[in-house]
DNA sequence: CCTACCGATCGGTAGG
DNA sequence: CCTACCGATCGGTAGG
């Protein structure tokens, strides 16, 4: 049977729910029974529902992991354009994706190390990977003489650091908003504090 | 009664088991009873040398929180040096500390969420405090026209999110030292990557 | 530092 | 979606 459009949406709402307990109390930390009094049911009922907790966890994780990636080939699609501009292209579309909900970022970047394997593998891989598309844009940028680091692999770590510190402080009814902040940290990465605006 | 040197080098032996434990499984996913076998003894045993398991992360947390503002005070204790050079050696100190005890600084940076109350708001006081020294820096290189950045706090934000995703790839044994990082990452971040250097 | 144990809580299931 | 429950495990304690 294929689930009815209420099962799917009922669903939706618990990931939703959950995720949101696991950000404020880590996942570990967040009982079955928390999330079906957080939901106004029993914590049995939540098993007709999904079957386990690690289940929600991996949902929103790979979920996540794939929006990235979308996103990241939208940005350097235009072979093109100028490394430079695609890699600021690639840091809003990053930053755009983890100011999208808040709570899935920070269970995306913190929580992942609670699958179980093979899942976890497979998402360090998947991570790996994203961060490649950053190395060999910043690879590119200095063999085409538009950037300068000594080390593009350690330069993409640090500009993805920065980037990822974000859902620890974004708050979505602040004076910023995505864009603005994604500007401004492109440009603080690529001319540095001392360089010239 | 004090005690004892041998009483003291178990509870160090303790803190730094636990912690390792904490770094690898979070510290909601480690039982006593995991630190109990890692140490070749009953959990029951434990509570002889320590009180709780939030005493441990306690202790971890506070401890380099110390270290942290003794180490900037240190590197910044010099008024008539250049304030971008008082950053450099602001970061140069904090990369020290970061790399000091991977496990220490992991469980520093991602455990602290599990102190109760009061500990968790006097913790994240003392790291806002932390964050203002770099603000301050910044804040005093934009007036002195050494630096440029829209917004000090925005950029001490950044900065301090480089630095602190150290730990989840620094490795001893690797090809670069502490002061070897510490330099890149204060090249990159104040020169950026499209600067000249 | 151990043995023996406490009450509480965990993720998940059976059967309706 | 609920009731009732499973075995396992949790942090911590008493008493030696």
């Amino acid at each position: 049977m294929t689930p009815s459009t209420a099962t799917r949406s009922r669903k939706t709402q618990i990931d939703r729910t959950a995720t949101a307990l696991f950000r404020a109390r880590g996942y570990a930390a967040t009982s079955m029974r928390e999330l079906a009094t957080a939901l106004g049911l029993e914590a049995g009922s939540l098993y007709s529902h999904i079957k386990s907790k690690e289940e929600i966890l991996h949902r929103v994780c790979f979920g996540l992991a794939s929006d990235f990636f979308a996103s990241f080939d939208q940005a350097t699609a235009d072979a093109s354009v100028p490394v430079a501009t695609q890699l600021r292209q690639a840091i809003e579309a990053h930053v755009r994706v983890l100011t999208r909900d808040g709570a899935v970022s920070a269970v995306f970047l913190h929580e992942w190390r609670h699958l179980s394997e093979p899942a976890r593998t497979e998402f360090l891989a998947l991570r790996d990977r994203y961060e490649a598309g950053f190395r060999n844009l910043i690879a590119q940028g200095v063999a085409s003489g538009e950037m300068h680091t000594p080390d593009a692999a350690f330069a993409a770590l640090t500009l993805l650091a920065s980037l990822n510190w974000l859902p620890s402080w974004y708050r979505p009814d602040g004076n910023l908003g995505p864009d603005e902040i994604a500007h401004r940290l492109a440009e603080q990465l690529l001319q540095g504090l001392e360089g010239k605006k």
